[in-house]
DNA sequence: TTGAAAGCGATACCAA
DNA sequence: TTGGTATCGCTTTCAA
C-alpha cells in the first residue's frame, strides 16, 4: 500500500491535521514541528494522495487547455505559456498546478465532451484557446457546459476568441480584424493588385474576422472586386495552404502576392510555390498571420502582424489561476502590431 | 451543490450501489433498473465526480504523455496519437482516459516533478516520449521515481528511448542509428562527399545514436577524417539549424549537403541557405531526420528517413492501455524505411 | 438482481 | 499552535 498522510504523521509524532497544514502552507505551524514533518514525508517519500485532496477540498490542482490542434506550433506555445504560468507555485494557493491539453481537432462535440471530462475531474480552471465555431446550436450547448462548469466552481477563461454574449466569462483577445487589414495594407503599400487570400475554415470567429479585415483593406483600395475570386477556403493546416496557393495560381496566374489566414497555412504555400519554381519573394510574396518563432525565419520574405501570442497565453493562465483581476468588462485584447521581416518584393509588373 | 451519485439514486428510486454499477457497466443490472437510473443521470445533468471515484477505486483515469518540446509537431503527433488510442473521449462512460500532456521542455529537473505529479493524481499510466538525458545520476533518479509509480499501480510506457537497463518497462523505439546512416548513404550514393551533419543536444540518446550512424556511412566511404570538422551541435529546435548552417558553410564554403538530426533543425537549415542565396538542392542539398507531415511540403529536397511516427505512438498508447501484450523483451522496434521526395541534386563539383 | 455499510485519504472546523 | 473528527462522493464487499 502506499504511504498516506496518516503513516507521515505517525513517523513524525503529530496529528493528521498537523501534516496537512505543514504541506499546504496555509495554516500557521511550530518551525520545530514543522522540520520534523517535512523530515518525515522525505524519509517515507510520501506523495500527497491528488485524488483524496481533490475531494476533501471539492476542487482539483488540474487547468484544462482546450486547443484546436495540438501539432500546430500555435497551440503548443499557447499550452507551454499556460503551463508556465501556472506551474510557478504561488503565495496564496499551494500546490504547482498541472495543465491537462485537450486537444479537440477542431471538433464540435469533442470540445463538449473534453469539457465534461474536466468538469469531472473538478478542474480548477479551463482555458478555451483558438478561434471559436459559428454555430448558434453549438454555441448555446457551449455556454451551458461552461455555466455548469462555472457552478462547479471552474474558473474559465477565453484565449484568442471573442467573449461569449449573455456571459461573463474573462476573455483575452486578437484584434483579428485589424490585423489582417493591416497585413494586406502592407502588401498595397508595397504596390501589389493582385493579392490572393487563403482562408481558414468555415464557421470560425477567427475565419471571418481575418477575411473581413483583408477584404476592407482590399475595399478601400478599390480592389474589392476580385476579392472572392481572389480568396480561397481550407483548413488551418500546411496542406490547405499547399492545394489553396496551387489554386490561387490556377485561377489568377498573374498572381504577385498571398495573404494567409496564419502562419502554418503561409508556409503550405511557400511550399507549392517553390514545387511550381515560383521565386518567393521575387515572383510572389506570401504573408502570414501569426508570429510564432516557429515561422520566423522558414520563409524569409514572411511579412507577419505581430499578436503577443505568448504574452496572451500567460494572460490566460494569470487569469485561470485567479491571479490578475478580469480586465475590463472581462475582455482583454491583445493589439495587432505591424512588423515586417526580410524583404518583401514589389509585384512583377511594377 | 452539485448533483451526487445519491442525488441520481434518489430520482432513480434505486441505491447508490445500482447507480454505481450501471455507470460503470461491470456489473449486471436489470434493463428496466438501468434505464431509469440513465434518465435520472440524463435529468439532472448528473457528472461523475472524478476524484472521489478515483480515490474509492485508487486509480485515476489520467494518462501522463511527458514530451521534450510541445512545440514541435513531433511530440504533437505522438501526444494525439496517444491521446486517439486511449480512447475517443466519451462524457457519459468513465471508460476513456484522459491525456495528460507534460511538456518538460528537455528538463531533467521537469521531467522528474511531473512524474511526481502524475503520481500523485494516481495517473493511470504514463508514456515518455522522445530522447532520454545520457546522465548517471539523472538516470537513477529516473528509475527510482518511475519505481515508484509502478509500485502505486500505474504503467509505465518508453516510446522513443531506449529500455532503461535494471528495468522492464515496456519501450517502442526507433531504429536511429541504422536510420541515420542510411540517410548520409543516400547522399553519398549521390555522389556527395563534403557532407555537413547538425546533431542535437549533448548527451541525449537520440543525439548519439543519430550521430553514430552517421559517422559510421562516413567512415564506411573513408570520409570519417571530415566528420567532426562537419558536425555542429545544437538543440533539437529551428534556430539550432539556422546558426548551424551558417557555422557549417563558414567552416567548409564547397559543402555540398546537409544532414540535420531531426525536421525542425532541417528547416531551420533551410532558413539559413536561403537567406545567404544559396539554392536548394541545387547548391547544397538538406536532409532530416523524421517523417512529419510538418515537413513533408515544406522542403522539396528533403530526403527522409521514414519513421512511423503515429504508429509509434499507437503502439505506446495501446501498451499504456495495456491492451497489446509487452513485446519480446519489453521492447518494441519500429524500423527505419527509407524514403526519397522531391529532387535532391547532386553535388555542385561532382 | 439489489441494498446497506465500511472504507479510500485528505481537509477543515471546533476544541483544547 | 495542535489534535480529534466529521465530512467529501464513490466503490465494493457482504447480505438479502
Amino acid at each position: 500500500m502506499a504511504v498516506t498522510l496518516a503513516d507521515v504523521a505517525v513517523r513524525a509524532g503529530v496529528s493528521a491535521a498537523t501534516v496537512s497544514r505543514v504541506l499546504n502552507g496555509n495554516y500557521p505551524v511550530a518551525g520545530a514541528t514543522r522540520n520534523r514533518v517535512l523530515q518525515a514525508v522525505e524519509e517515507l517519500e510520501y506523495v500527497v494522495n491528488g485524488p483524496a485532496s481533490a475531494l476533501a477540498a471539492a476542487t482539483s490542482d488540474l487547468v484544462g487547455v482546450l486547443v484546436n490542434d495540438i501539432a500546430d506550433p500555435f497551440f503548443g506555445i499557447m499550452a507551454s505559456a499556460v503551463q508556465s504560468e501556472i506551474g510557478e507555485p504561488v503565495a496564496d494557493r499551494p500546490g504547482p498546478k498541472l495543465a491537462v491539453v485537450c486537444n479537440t481537432g477542431g471538433s464540435p462535440e469533442r470540445e463538449l465532451t473534453f469539457l465534461t471530462l474536466l468538469q469531472r475531474q473538478r478542474a480548477a480552471s479551463v482555458v478555451l484557446t483558438g478561434g471559436a465555431l459559428e454555430d448558434q446550436s453549438h454555441r448555446a450547448a457551449l455556454i451551458g457546459r461552461l455555466g455548469r462548469l462555472e457552478a462547479a466552481g471552474a474558473r474559465v477563461v477565453l484565449c484568442g476568441r471573442p467573449p461569449l454574449t449573455d456571459t461573463d466569462f474573462p476573455a483575452v483577445t486578437f484584434d483579428n480584424r485589424a490585423g489582417a487589414r493591416q497585413l494586406t495594407e502592407h502588401l498595397l503599400g508595397l504596390g501589389h493588385r493582385r493579392i490572393g487570400y487563403l482562408a481558414g475554415p468555415q464557421a470560425r470567429t477567427t475565419t471571418r474576422h481575418r477575411l473581413e479585415g483583408h477584404r476592407a483593406a482590399l475595399t478601400a483600395a478599390g480592389l474589392g472586386g476580385d476579392a472572392s475570386r481572389l480568396t480561397v477556403r481550407g483548413s488551418y493546416d500546411r496542406s490547405a495552404g499547399y492545394y489553396g496557393a496551387l489554386e490561387l495560381l490556377d485561377r489568377e496566374p498573374g498572381l504577385t502576392a498571398i495573404a494567409a489566414a496564419n502562419d502554418t497555412v503561409a508556409l503550405g504555400a511557400c511550399a507549392a510555390l517553390r514545387e511550381r519554381g515560383v521565386r518567393i519573394p521575387e515572383d510572389v510574396s506570401v504573408t502570414g498571420f501569426d508570429d510564432l518563432p516557429f515561422a520566423v525565419d522558414a520563409t524569409p520574405a514572411l511579412t507577419t502582424v505581430r499578436l503577443p501570442l505568448h504574452e496572451a497565453g500567460v494572460h490566460a493562465g494569470r487569469l485561470a489561476l485567479g491571479r490578475d483581476e478580469a480586465p475590463e468588462g472581462g475582455v482583454l485584447v491583445c493589439p495587432g502590431e505591424l512588423r515586417v521581416r526580410g524583404s518583401t518584393a514589389p509585384p512583377r509588373d511594377a
